[in-house]
DNA sequence: ACGCTGATGAAG
DNA sequence: TTCATCAGCGTT
């Protein structure tokens, strides 16, 4: 059976099925808060509970990177429902995707924070940091934590190695949205999702400098 | 406010 | 082939 230690408790949870992907995205988006993103290496678990979303819908959305079509980059958004889209950006770092709707239909729920809920001496060593507050609070920083990189591009969420189980609801009253973060054209569209009150919730700089009047 | 850093895709 | 752009982070 599994083994069970302080680092490394078993996750008795079974993936969400593909359908729960293959929906509108703004549902999946809000859906996935409170969910569990788990990473099993071996009998090791790196767990956090998702906090921060952010919806990127088919080629109307400017800020989709599937907007200017389908390109060797972007063909997993336009292909089936529950796999992962990664890409790398800023020279340094990488953020995960959940590709969501039907097959053909390019779409992706970005996953921009999670709460630490296991493995967190993994995640430090792999962020170089100690503190809990700010080791998953952004996308780069939790595919840091989680060593997660371009050879997850299309790992398939429904499988055993990297996935999403069901963890927590969160009900519609504990949940904020507000526009996307980092982007220069699609913010028209408050399609960020967050849970409130949650401190690891990255929020962005932009947002953290309007939280404190700058 | 900036430097870091490299893939991407549009322009030529 | 070059070039601006970038769904971010850390330090200043």
């Amino acid at each position: 059976m599994m083994q069970t230690s302080n680092t490394s408790s078993a996750i008795a949870a079974a993936p969400l099925p593909r359908s729960f992907y293959e929906r509108p995205t703004l549902i999946v988006a809000r859906e996935l808060l409170g969910k569990h993103l788990v990473r099993r290496m071996g009998e090791v678990f790196l767990v956090g509970k998702i906090v921060e979303t952010e919806a990127y819908i088919g080629q109307e959305d400017p800020a989709c990177h599937a907007a200017r079509g389908k390109t060797a980059r972007t063909a997993l958004m336009f292909g089936p429902p529950g796999f992962a889209y990664i890409y790398f950006i800023y020279g340094m770092y990488y953020c995960l995707n959940a590709v969501t709707e039907s097959h053909g239909f390019p779409a992706a729920v970005l996953i921009r924070a999670v709460e630490p809920l296991q493995g967190v001496e993994q995640m430090s060593l792999r962020r170089g940091t100690r503190r809990l507050e700010g080791l998953t609070s952004g996308p780069g920083k939790l595919c840091q934590a989680f060593g997660l990189d371009s050879t997850y591009n299309g790992a398939d969420l429904c499988g055993d190695e990297l996935y999403i189980c069901p963890g927590e609801s969160i009900p519609r009253a504990k949940q904020g949205c507000s526009p996307r973060v980092g982007i220069s054209v699609g913010k028209e569209h408050p399609w960020r999702f967050f849970v409130k009150n949650n401190r690891f919730v990255s929020g962005g700089r932009k947002q953290k400098r309007a939280l404190t009047g700058r």
